[in-house]
RNA sequence: GCACAGGUGGGUGAGUGGUUAAAGCCAACAGACUGUAAAUCUGUCCCUCCUAGCGAGGUACGAAGGUUCGAAUCCUUCCCUGUGCA
């Protein structure tokens, strides 16, 4: 494997093992070799908020996000560039995936203009204004490094008409072009391994498993991005010219945005017929244990998702008997582990009583015991997911399993 | 003892004659959260009743009495708290 790094390959994506549609496999980046299906938790600003690095090792997150346009506004990609990279600057040796900023072109549509040629934002620090396109937007993930970067696309929002979705889909089929072109003639060999002293700072400190020590240069990997609303003929429409560009991977973007959870899944489903079999299938901000339960059974091999961390610092905990909102008054006198089947650290070592004691006196390791366990129970969840294929079994038996209130 | 200042719903604190069951904040309670403008946001928060509503009663701004069509708001007395002077 340490050969094949060192060629200047970007990804490949190896497919172990196949259970009905799901898959089981190895995504290889630069930075480290990656079990899919796989979750990857979000850290907008270089930060999964709440856990440091060295904790995500701990439980075993195999790759983690951050987001171009908070990233470009706060400390500025050439802050980053500087200390080798996003992965230098945060000392992070595993992989990595930046989002372009199309998902702020949803989220902060108050803020934004849009035009076939990008999008310009009002800053949500300062106001001042910024403009971001499929070309300055790689050119920012050329600079910040990470494995995996993602075309700039425009997440439409929910609900629009078709006209709305079309004219979306196309312009983000026109930008993934653009994206493509640009990264293909910028592209660069980023160095990966010892990117500099400050990264690996403790002398052996080096986490046993998915991590690659060996210096040597590699370059990035550009995914492509499906959207198409909620219509399945244009989502098709979306698949087939964006694979037409050709990308390492792709994602199926646009959705959890409003929209019922049926409907997500028949996009989701029907999208997936029309993405190639061979190629990494990242579904972007889903979702709930449960779906993402689901959707590695129907096949997609990556998802990110805010809502194990945010949840987490608002109280909501994830547990193999259901959802438990940790502020309730019920929990006051609770001697009992969060969850009795799970072996994080925090279901180990303290009493709900005692997170819910946290929690109403805000005190910060409220949010960071909560973040550690609900980063854990994903993460977990996927590794059972992930056995379960191994097995041949339908992963489709841990559904459902969550979703119960407690007796 | 005298002189000022003050006593408002769980807390704090607005309100100085009528859209005041009484602002705001905090606490409490419940809910939301899905490529992070999120340690955020929303609702409830005196009691009872129902046809559950900008619904009907009741009780409430230290206590008692009074003025007034109407009082948390004005008057009298009393009780209590703080500060100052003796």
């Amino acid at each position: 494997m340490a050969l094949l790094q060192s060629l200047g390959m970007s990804v490949s994506f190896h497919i172990e093992k196949i259970c009905g549609k799901a898959r089981m496999g190895q995504l290889t980046t630069p930075h480290a070799e990656i079990e899919t299906p796989v979750f990857m938790p979000v850290g907008t600003v270089g930060s999964v908020k709440g856990v440091p690095q060295e904790t995500l090792e701990d439980l075993g997150a195999q790759i983690i996000l951050g987001n171009t346009y908070h990233l470009y506004l706060r400390p500025g990609v050439e802050t980053v560039r500087k200390f080798g990279g996003l992965h230098g600057f945060i000392s992070w040796r595993r992989a990595l995936l930046t989002d372009s900023g199309g998902f702020q072109v949803f989220s902060l549509n108050e803020l934004r203009k849009v035009s076939e040629e990008g999008a310009t934002f009002r800053s949500h620090l300062d106001g001042s204004s910024h403009f971001f396109s499929p070309e300055n937007s790689v050119a920012a993930q050329i600079g910040l490094g990470a494995d995996i970067i993602m075309a700039f696309d425009e997440c439409t929002e929910y609900p629009a008409d078709r006209e709305r979705m079309r004219a979306s889909m196309e312009m983000t089929a026109r930008w993934a072009a653009r994206s493509k072109k640009y990264f293909e003639e910028h592209k660069t060999e980023v160095p990966w391994g010892a990117v500099s002293s400050f990264q690996f700072p403790v002398e052996g400190s080096e986490p046993a498993g998915n991590c690659k020590l060996e210096t040597g240069n590699s370059t990035q990997s550009l995914f492509g991005i499906v959207q198409g609303g909620m219509d399945r003929e244009l989502r098709r429409e979306s698949a087939e010219r964006t694979v037409e560009i050709g990308f390492p991977g792709y994602a199926i973007g646009g959705l959890s945005v409003g929209e019922p959870r049926e409907l997500t899944r028949e996009i989701v489903e029907s999208t997936l017929e029309h993405l190639p079999a061979d190629k990494p299938r990242y579904l972007m901000g889903v979702g709930t244990p449960e779906e993402i339960v689901e959707y590695a059974n129907l096949g997609v091999d990556m998802m990110d998702c805010v809502l194990p961390t945010r949840a987490a610092r608002h109280g909501l905990l994830f547990t193999s008997e259901g959802r438990v909102s940790i502020k309730q008054a019920r929990y006051a006198q609770d001697p009992g582990p969060l969850d009795p089947n799970c072996a994080c650290r925090v279901c180990r070592r303290y009493s709900r009583a005692y997170l819910r004691h946290l929690y109403a006196s805000n005190e910060i390791a409220a949010q960071v015991l909560n973040t550690i366990h609900n980063l854990s129970f994903y993460l977990d969840t996927m590794r059972r997911v992930r056995h379960a294929i191994s097995l041949g079994e339908e992963s489709r038996f841990l559904s459902g399993v969550w979703s119960q209130p407690k007796p």
